[in-house]
DNA sequence: CAAAATCCTTATCTTTTGTTAACGTTTTCA
DNA sequence: TGAAAACGTTAACAAAAGATAAGGATTTTG
């Protein structure tokens, strides 16, 4: 995919927030950065302050931790949504956790530097400071269906709406990375696909 | 509690996102009204779409889904923190849960329509994006936290910190209704009580 | 292509949690 | 103040999940 391509994605993207003019766009793409990520290169890493927010336009990543010296996966992106380590770009501290690309992932880039620049930028100003409202509120809304879901779920149930909700990610995602993102083992994952089918 | 000192309190909280000249203020104060709840009086309550945002001046609430008749409470908010169904005042639809005052409460309230017009106040717009901006970025750097300790801890890891962390709530809030936020049930927090002291 | 690594399932055993009910204490409120 | 409601603990049993290991299939990769 070329550049042309990446950005038209990505505009169409950015959409869902804010809406440029040409003028605007003209200015704010000269903003934006362009990287791609190898199958299981990371994007950001335990440790280290994550200086960019992307917009993936193709492939997908995943979010882990590590605990004991176990990798536990709690989130996924896929093309046409948004990846950071929010908290850490956000508030510039030292990252908690690791993005991993699970496939050859392509990314359009803002780093930290040039959305402050684009914050102090006349013509960009309020466009940007709305992007970024609308876009933690979404991030918001999403949260809180994650955490209610933990809280008035059980795995099984999760389970079974993540498999009705989003079947395609069976086929895309190893099973022991969807299982950790369910709030349990693999092997209780393996279980519970076995004990719903029989019903 | 009189207005001014509510006022004071509130003045207080913003500033943590965003500070205002004394000018503003006083615009931004006439958009501002004043409200409290009676113990377990509702805020918000279920299938309706949440008109305000509030900052507790006083008082404690929690929020909580109905599910097959039960109760479950998933989280609390205390004097001086922000209190909104926000998924349903954000995105103007019907809310999925409750917010019932656990103490007398008293709030400092913005109504979705008062916002609106502030967004499009020239002099206050492009404080509110940004207030809108970092408050949505607070609460995601909460709900992270929130997540991850679903993802990576057990229920018994969950109450330890808990009880390290914010030991007050022990004495404020009934332990069933703590049980619910750490993702288990009454009888269970009360087993776990009694290891961890025995340990 | 062949060895190594990854992945899912299954089995076994242990630990934890859920469910229901009972009991005593404390709190609420008419 | 006195009855009712709310609350925390405990017990007993059932259900579910964690831990560990083994086995077979698939995928990766040098």
């Amino acid at each position: 995919m070329d550049k042309q391509a990446q950005l038209k994605a990505f505009r169409n993207g950015i959409a869902q927030f804010v809406t440029f003019n040409d003028t605007e766009w003209e200015v704010f793409t000269q903003y934006l950065s362009f990287s791609s990520l190898s199958k299981k290169e990371h994007f950001a890493v335990e440790g280290k302050v994550c200086d960019y927010m992307c917009f993936i336009t193709r492939g997908a990543v995943r979010y882990y931790h590590i605990k004991d010296g176990q990798e536990i996966t709690g989130y996924f992106s896929f093309e046409n949504e948004w990846m950071s380590a929010y908290k850490s770009f956000l508030k510039r501290t030292h990252n908690t956790n690791y993005i991993q690309a699970l496939e050859e992932t392509a990314l359009v880039m803002i780093s930290y530097q040039n959305l402050q620049q684009m914050l102090n930028h006349p013509l960009l100003a309020l466009k940007m400071e709305r992007f970024g409202r609308l876009i933690a509120e979404y991030y918001i809304c999403c949260y809180e269906d994650r955490v209610t879901a933990f809280i008035t779920q059980t795995p099984e149930e999760r389970y079974i709406i993540l498999e009705k909700t989003a079947k395609d990610i069976f086929q895309r995602i190893p099973q022991h990375f969807i299982a950790n993102f369910l709030g349990i083992t693999p092997v209780s994952l393996s279980r519970i696909r076995k004990r719903t089918l029989l019903q």
